[in-house]
RNA sequence: GCGCCAGUAGCUCAGUUGGAUAGAGCAACUGCCUUCUAAGCAGUAGGCCAGGGGUUCGAGUCCCUUCUGGCGUACCA
């Protein structure tokens, strides 16, 4: 158990032994850090129900707490505070034990298995700086997820089996007529070689887009290619493996470069097979109307005070849709994984769409009342002018130039210190503190709110940033490296000898209560917070205190120890976070 | 029209589910490197938590309402 379930524990058993309920034990942080370090505030909450000042109560439960060898110091506080500081050895001890444990004295949890969906970059279309939200958001609830011991299974679900296909086949067929694709004649082999390179195609995509914009008869051309598509018709099937393979290809170089890695490389086409059967679910259910050509589900529910517009199944053309294919995949992943909970890491723009999906696969039976499905929603990256980010040329930022930028602009920052002298480690570094920037720079924002996409924070070494978080363990690790050459070595950690480490201790104990609030609200945000929390206790504690030259034999040995600990929990929580720390800065 | 999300320091953002004196970073100003990495630390200044009502011992947080912005709202994803 982690301390503040311990302490939880505790004081509910004094509420119950004053003869109150033990509901109202819950022990929160201080927000006094002046008064005390843990609070509970369930006497004022009590007061209600037992007819009694708050104070009286919190009196009657501090009282007992003030046997307890762990606290130093209990005190009910007007109006009915019970406020809280532990003991020092008590103290030194958690971390002691916090040290030895794997699982940071996490306590014990059903484990669940968890579907995370990556919301579907398109083939066909690189990766825009729009796409790092659902990418590092995903990997961290990911890496959270499964530090906790669930089991986690990633996929991240390409867009590659609607419209955006249709486009890119007929735009191909009217620039490259010539195509053996394209000549329902042909009988033969289709050819190894990819008809398009990546360059070929991102070219392509916004030609075609622009083109069905203002063209109807090639807007009808790329919804029938669609359908054709759909029905693997013989060439455009072909056509189609081939540029998704290239397309993954090039993905999959964009993802490496990010660190982030998939289970899965399905996309929606994976769920073409599951279809068939949606459809029968839905016509067994009675749920599948016809509707204006098209075939459609209602979804409202009795607590819409609007009736929510049905569901589209079937379009009039007989193609598929987003939804459908999601219905396929939902499918999917209840045959093959039967998870507990399903995750979709997608912009908050398609908040409807779930909507519906959601409650569609409920009444279809696709999904059982024991799985959870989530939209785990978060806003865009606007520009400083509140709208969309766009670059100076009016264009979408691609993600490559983004890194390109922040990797260049951590190797200019290298080069004016000496502290590396090797032309390839300062590239390394580079990457590694150019990536944190990037990482850190979006992930430190609550998801849910759209968020303004500032270059220069993203390039900023100082402040609130990830360099901040590296350096610090750099500086951990170099004066850890420095112990080891003089033979000094680590020991058990004595309470603490002044007021910051303390504070140091208290931030270190803290780590997994936040790690299980920020699963709860599935919100990196928290990590990063307890990131920079430790990082600046560390900071302040580095500068006030000199280690190695400790003269104290067992003080040193613990502060080294200490040391060891507050790096551990930098790495493990800037691991979750997706971010690598180099040898030195 | 209806629905969802948001409005907190000059700027960018937190705010532990209703607690005590609302916190960071940036920008500005003042100090600290012959001593373990100064990408650091200490300090100063900056607030009618969009406005108005309500709920209660207690509201940035919950309810109602107005204003402002973003997004969505049957054959794109």
């Amino acid at each position: 158990m982690n301390i503040r379930q311990q302490l939880t524990q505790i004081v509910s058993d004094a509420f119950e032994k004053a003869g109150y309920s033990r509901e109202y034990g819950n022990v929160t942080g201080s927000n006094r850090p002046d008064l005390c370090q843990f609070q509970c505030n369930g006497a004022m909450s009590a007061a209600k129900e037992y007819k009694k000042a708050p104070i009286a109560i919190a009196r009657d439960v501090a009282e007992l707490l003030k046997a307890d060898s762990r606290f130093s110091m209990v005190d009910a506080a007007a109006p009915g505070f019970i406020n809280m500081s532990l003991d020092e050895g008590y103290l030194a001890g958690l971390l002691n034990d916090m040290a030895a444990d794997s699982r940071l004295l996490l306590p014990e949890m059903q484990p669940l298995t968890i579907v995370i969906d990556y919301g579907a970059p398109n083939v066909a279309k690189p990766l825009h700086v729009g796409h790092l939200r659902s990418t590092i958001i995903g990997d961290a609830l990911y890496k959270l997820a499964k530090f906790l011991g669930h089991r986690v299974i990633s996929d991240v679900h390409l867009g590659d089996w609607g419209l955006q296909m249709g486009l890119v086949i007929a735009e191909t067929r009217r620039q490259k007529p010539g195509l053996v694709y394209f000549d329902p004649d042909f009988t033969g082999e289709y050819p190894e070689e990819p008809p398009l390179t990546v360059d070929e195609m991102n070219f392509i995509y916004p030609q075609a887009s622009a083109r069905a914009k203002e063209d109807e008869a090639f807007a009808a051309e790329a919804a029938a290619a669609t359908v054709a598509l759909q029905n693997k018709a013989r060439g455009y099937y072909e056509f189609w493996q081939q540029i998704r393979q290239v397309s993954v290809d090039d993905l999959k170089r964009s993802y490496d470069i990010l660190g982030v890695s998939f289970d899965y490389w399905y996309g929606e086409s994976d769920a073409a097979p599951y279809i068939e059967d949606v459809l029968k679910l839905l016509r067994e259910k009675g749920l599948l109307q016809e509707s204006e050509g098209a075939l459609i589900v209602d979804v409202s529910m009795p607590e819409d005070k609007e009736p929510m517009p049905p569901m589209i199944i079937v379009k009039s053309d007989g193609g598929d849709l987003y939804g459908t294919t999601d219905l396929g995949t939902l499918l999917q992943r209840m045959r093959d994984w039967n998870p507990d909970e399903i995750w979709y890491v997608v912009d908050n723009r398609q908040s409807f769409h779930f909507k519906q999906v959601f409650r569609c696969a409920g009444l279809a039976g696709i999904i059982g009342d024991d799985t959870l499905c989530i939209h785990i929603g978060f806003g865009t990256m606007n520009g400083k002018d509140g709208k969309p980010y766009k670059t100076r040329e009016g264009g979408v930022m691609r993600l490559s130039d983004l890194i390109e930028t922040v990797t260049s602009g951590a190797y200019d920052r290298i080069c004016q210190s000496d502290v590396i002298g090797e032309e390839e480690e300062k590239r390394k570094a580079a990457r590694m503190v150019g990536m944190a920037a990037l990482k850190i720079g979006d992930l430190i924002n609550h998801r849910n709110k759209d968020y303004i996409f500032d270059l220069d924070r993203f390039l900023a070494t100082d402040g609130k940033t990830g360099p901040y978080l590296q350096y610090t363990a750099v500086r951990i690790n170099s004066v850890l490296s420095k112990a080891r050459e003089q033979s000094l070595k680590p020991g058990k950690i004595l309470p603490p000898a002044t007021d910051t480490e303390r504070d140091l201790m208290l931030s270190l104990i803290g780590v997994a209560d936040n790690m299980l609030r920020a699963f709860a609200d599935k919100a990196p945000n928290v990590i990063c917070e307890s990131l920079f929390d430790i990082a600046t206790v560390f900071n302040k504690f580095y500068g006030e205190t000199k280690i190695l030259t400790c003269a104290d034999e067992s003080r040193r040995a613990s502060w080294l120890g200490l040391l060891e600990l507050t790096h551990r929990m930098l790495i493990i929580l800037l691991d979750i976070i997706g971010v690598d720390v180099p040898e030195k800065m």
